[in-house]
DNA sequence: AACCGATTCAACCGCGACGTA
DNA sequence: TTACGTCGCGGTTGAATCGGT
């Protein structure tokens, strides 16, 4: 027994909405408003399911739509918004007004794509890595990888945005950090942002200098097509013992969980997450908190781990 | 003009989160 | 605590369109 059909799908239409559903759709929402999408279709004399109706209004009918093609700022944006928050285009579509999820989503599957189709007369070998998830791309993952790191790397504005830190970039699980947040959602994203992208300036990271700066370029390993950049460094060549998990709470504090390193990399090997960053004895601020490196020499903050499970 | 591969984007699907009884 | 209903999200699909030959 599974769960139940959210409608009636023997009666609904399916596939592309013609002028006169939406024109049912828009003036049902209008004179009812949005809300109780399972019951408005047969209110609204639809033969649509519920989830439909929602799509079609969210992506395509709503009123405060902007439709064309994403500026220069919005690119920017999204690529900003994307290294922070990971595949939460829902999260990104509210920091672009008039830009659904889906859109973007659609857009940054096309660009990135583009990307990484984009032919080089180069290509520098990459330590082909032995997790699986590369092998998802029916090409040469290791090859596009590097070209797609190389343009990354080449294209000022967009490294500026993606590296404008002095210190290694990585990603945090914004789940975790909105945590608790009791819906104040835009003010914690703008709040994290702030702290996370323009940003975080040169005096509040001290990395280490026997730590090698990681260049854009260099980037190995694993993506996927939705996320970039890849943000894990060898791990293989980690040193390692004990890492540590990393959330922010709403008080901006850290909360580090200690993982043993082969309870990591086992998680690692399941995960097809290339959203981690590691990096040894960096410390600095986070949140308006100190972060030091603990007991160990390594000082590994974790994206997504295991929040997004 | 016709064909064909590439790209775009609207729509669908399944699942998890959340609220409620 | 559990079961159920609903909503919203993210991944995926496939039809439409574009662009090259």
């Amino acid at each position: 027994m599974g769960r139940s059909p959210c409608c009636e799908k023997a009666h609904t239409n399916k596939g592309a909405w013609t002028k006169e559903e939406d024109d049912r759709l828009i003036a049902y929402i209008r004179a009812h408003g949005e809300g109780c999408w399972r019951s408005l279709p047969k209110a609204a004399g639809l033969l649509r399911c519920g989830k439909s109706c929602r799509l079609r209004w969210i992506n395509y009918l709503r009123p405060d739509l902007k439709r064309g093609n994403f500026t220069e700022e919005e690119d920017e944006l999204i690529i900003k918004l994307h290294s922070l928050l990971g595949n939460k285009w829902s999260l990104i579509a509210g920091r672009l007004p008039g830009r659904t999820d889906n859109e973007i989503k659609n857009y940054w599957n096309s660009w990135i794509k583009k990307k990484i189709r984009k032919p080089s007369a180069s290509s520098t070998s990459i330590t082909p890595s032995s997790n699986e998830q590369n092998s998802q791309f029916g090409y040469a993952q290791n090859q596009q990888m590097d070209l797609l790191n190389q343009e990354l790397a080449t294209k000022g504005q967009i490294q500026d945005t993606l590296f404008p830190l002095p210190c290694p970039p990585f990603m945090f699980d914004i789940g975790l950090a909105l945590e608790g947040s009791n819906g104040n959602v835009d003010g914690k994203i703008d709040q994290f942002l702030q702290e996370n992208t323009g940003l975080m300036n040169t005096e509040t990271w001290q990395v280490n200098q026997n730590q090698e700066m990681i260049q854009p370029a260099s980037f190995t390993s694993t993506l996927d097509s939705n996320c970039l950049p890849p943000l894990m460094e060898n791990i293989e060549s980690m040193l390692p013992i004990e890492v540590q998990s990393c959330s922010i709470n709403v008080q901006g504090q850290m909360t580090l969980d200690c993982l043993q390193r082969n309870e990591l990399n086992e998680w690692v090997d399941t995960q097809q997450c290339p959203n981690f960053y590691f990096w040894d004895q960096a410390e600095g601020h986070l949140g308006g908190q100190e972060i030091y490196p603990t007991s160990s020499n390594m000082g590994t903050i974790l994206s997504s781990y295991p929040s997004s499970l």
